[in-house]
DNA sequence: GTCCATCTGTGCGAATTCTCACAACTAGAT
DNA sequence: ATCTAGTTGTGAGAATTCGCACAGATGGAC
C-alpha cells in the first residue's frame, strides 16, 4: 500500500472536495483523483461515490478515513518534530496573524529580524481564518483571543485600543448627529469592537460595511463616514484624524500561539521574541 | 512532506539496512537510499550515517522514527481494516505455518478450500521464523505454542506427537545400543521435541543436525539413524517405521492465530475453518 | 435570463521516478 | 587464499506519474 495514495484520501477525507485537498496538498486536482482511485483499486474497495459535482465519503471510505486519520496527526507531529531538531537558528517559519497586525506592525520590522537572524526565512500570511497550528500551517500565530486547543501555548504579548477615525474634513464639516459610519459585515456582529461601534452609532446611518479592515481605514480617509479602527493603524496616517468620544474604549489583546513541540527550537524562540518587540 | 519518503525511512529504520527494508517494501534497493535522501532534504535534516557497510541512524534519525512508528501501526492496521471491510468471501488470505505443517496437512488440502470458496486465493507461507501479523505479513497463522503479543486472538485446534521413525532395514539390522540420532542443531535445544530426542538418545551418537523437519525425515529414510517426526508425518511415509519405546510421548499443541480486527470477516472465517478441519 | 466561481473529468506532453545491470567492498566460510 | 553471500553505490533507459489546458456542469449572485 502505497502511502501517498493514503496521504490524498485522507486530505480528500477532511477538506470534503477534490480541489481543496489539491490546494492543501499542492498539487493538482487529478493527482488527487488518480491517487484516492489507486488506493481504491489497491484496496478493492469503495471509498466514495463519484457525484456530479462531489466526492462522497462511502461508509467503508469513512471507517477508513476514521482509522487513518491518526496517520495524519503524527505526520504534523513529525514536521514539527523535525523542525524542532533543528539546532541552527535558521529555516523557514511561518507566521500566521491578523492582516492588519501583518501589514502595519511586523511587515515592516521584518528587516530587522533577517539583519539578526540571516539563517532565518519568513512566511507571513495575513489571514482572517485562523490558520491551524497543529496541522503546522503556520509555526507562530497572532491571535486576538486566548485559543482553547490542545498543545498550545498562548502568551499575552500585547494590548491596543480602538477608537474612532474619519478625515480631518470630514470631522470638520460634519455635526455629530449627521455622522455616518463604516462597519464590519454582520458576520462580525459579535466581536467587542464592532459591539462598540453600533452602541456609539446609535440609529446613525452605516455607509459601508466591509470584511476587511484597511477597506474601512480607505473608505475613512476618502471623508464617507468614521471607521472603529486600531490606534496603531489610525495614528500612523495622517489623512485620518480621532475623534474623541470619551467613556470607556474598546480594547483587544494579542496572544502569541505556538505549539509545544517548538517551544524550545531556537528559531522560533528568535522570531516569537521578534514579535513580541514589534508588538510591545 | 512526503508520506512515502516516511513510509521507506520507517521500513529502513525498521529492517536496519538498506536492502532489507526494500525487500519489506518490494522496491529496489536504490529507491529506499533515494527516498531516504529526498527525506532528509525535505527535513533539512541528518537522518542516517552512510557508513561503508551499514546505514546507521544518527540521533535526529532515531528520534524521528520513534515519533513516527505510530504511522507504520496505523498503516497495517488499515491494511487490516480494509481486508475486514470485504464482505464477500474473496480476496487473497496469507497464512503462516511450520514448514512441515504446510506441506504435509495444508497444502494437500487446499484444493478442497478452493471448490468451496473459488474467491479465495491463497498464499501460504511455510517458514519458522513466526511472521508477524501485526504488519499483516499473514492474516492467519498456525504456530506451535500460545502467542502472547496483544491484539492477536489465538484459538488450540489440534495437538500431534511425536516418535522416533528410521527405515525399515535400519531398525531391522541395528541393536538399540547402537542406535544413531539425527536431531535439529544446537538452537533447537530448548524445544520439548528435541529435550526428548536427548533424553532417550543418552550417550547414543548424533550424527546429523539440521534444522530442518524434511531434511530430518529424508536422513532417516536413508538408514543413517533415528529421527523424531511427528506421527502425521512418520506414518504417512511407508519408506519409515516407527520405533515404540514406551514412555509418556512428547506432544505440542497446534494453535491457530489471527488478529482482532480480522475476526469477523468472512474470507478469513472460512479459512480459519479450513484449517481447523485440516489438523481434526 | 446572464455571468461568475467552483467543482470534476479527459487527453497529452513533460518531468520525474523506478528498475535493471554492473561495480566495489566486506565478512565469514571453505 | 578463494569463494560466497550480503551490503551500498552509479549510470542509463524505461516506465510511471504529474501538471497543464480545456471541457462540461452546477449553483449562486445580480
Amino acid at each position: 500500500m502505497d502511502w501517498t495514495d493514503l496521504q490524498h484520501f485522507l486530505a480528500l477525507a477532511r477538506e470534503g472536495t477534490l480541489s481543496a485537498a489539491a490546494r492543501s496538498l499542492g498539487v493538482d486536482h487529478v493527482t488527487v483523483a488518480r491517487r484516492v482511485a489507486a488506493l481504491e483499486a489497491a484496496m478493492s474497495l469503495k471509498l466514495v461515490d463519484r457525484r456530479p459535482r462531489s466526492y462522497e465519503l462511502t461508509e467503508d471510505g469513512k471507517r477508513i478515513a476514521k482509522i487513518g486519520a491518526p496517520m495524519a496527526e503524527t505526520a504534523f507531529a513529525l514536521e514539527r518534530a523535525a523542525q524542532a531538531s533543528k539546532s541552527e537558528v535558521s529555516g523557514e517559519i511561518t507566521i500566521s496573524a491578523p492582516p492588519s497586525l501583518a501589514n502595519l506592525l511586523i511587515a515592516p520590522k521584518l528587516v530587522l529580524l533577517r539583519q539578526q537572524h540571516p539563517g532565518i526565512t519568513i512566511k507571513l500570511i495575513g489571514e482572517k481564518r485562523t490558520a491551524s497550528l497543529n496541522r503546522r500551517e503556520a509555526d507562530l500565530a497572532l491571535r486576538l483571543s486566548r485559543p482553547t486547543e490542545p498543545g498550545l501555548i498562548a502568551r499575552k504579548i500585547g494590548y491596543f485600543e480602538f477608537a474612532l477615525y474619519g478625515s480631518p474634513g470630514y470631522l470638520q464639516a460634519t455635526a455629530p448627529h449627521a455622522f455616518a459610519f463604516v462597519a464590519y459585515d454582520s458576520s462580525m456582529d459579535e466581536v467587542p469592537q464592532q459591539r462598540w461601534l453600533m452602541r456609539f452609532a446609535g440609529t446613525r446611518e452605516i455607509v459601508l460595511r466591509t470584511n476587511d479592515l484597511e477597506n474601512q481605514a480607505a473608505a475613512a480617509r476618502t471623508g464617507i463616514g468614521l471607521a472603529a479602527l486600531p490606534e496603531f493603524l489610525g495614528e500612523a496616517d495622517p489623512r485620518l484624524q480621532r475623534l474623541d468620544i470619551g467613556g470607556r474604549p474598546v480594547g483587544r489583546e494579542v496572544w502569541l500561539v505556538l505549539h509545544r513541540d517548538l517551544r524550545r527550537t531556537p528559531a522560533v524562540r528568535a522570531v516569537a521574541s521578534f514579535l513580541e518587540d514589534c508588538l510591545a
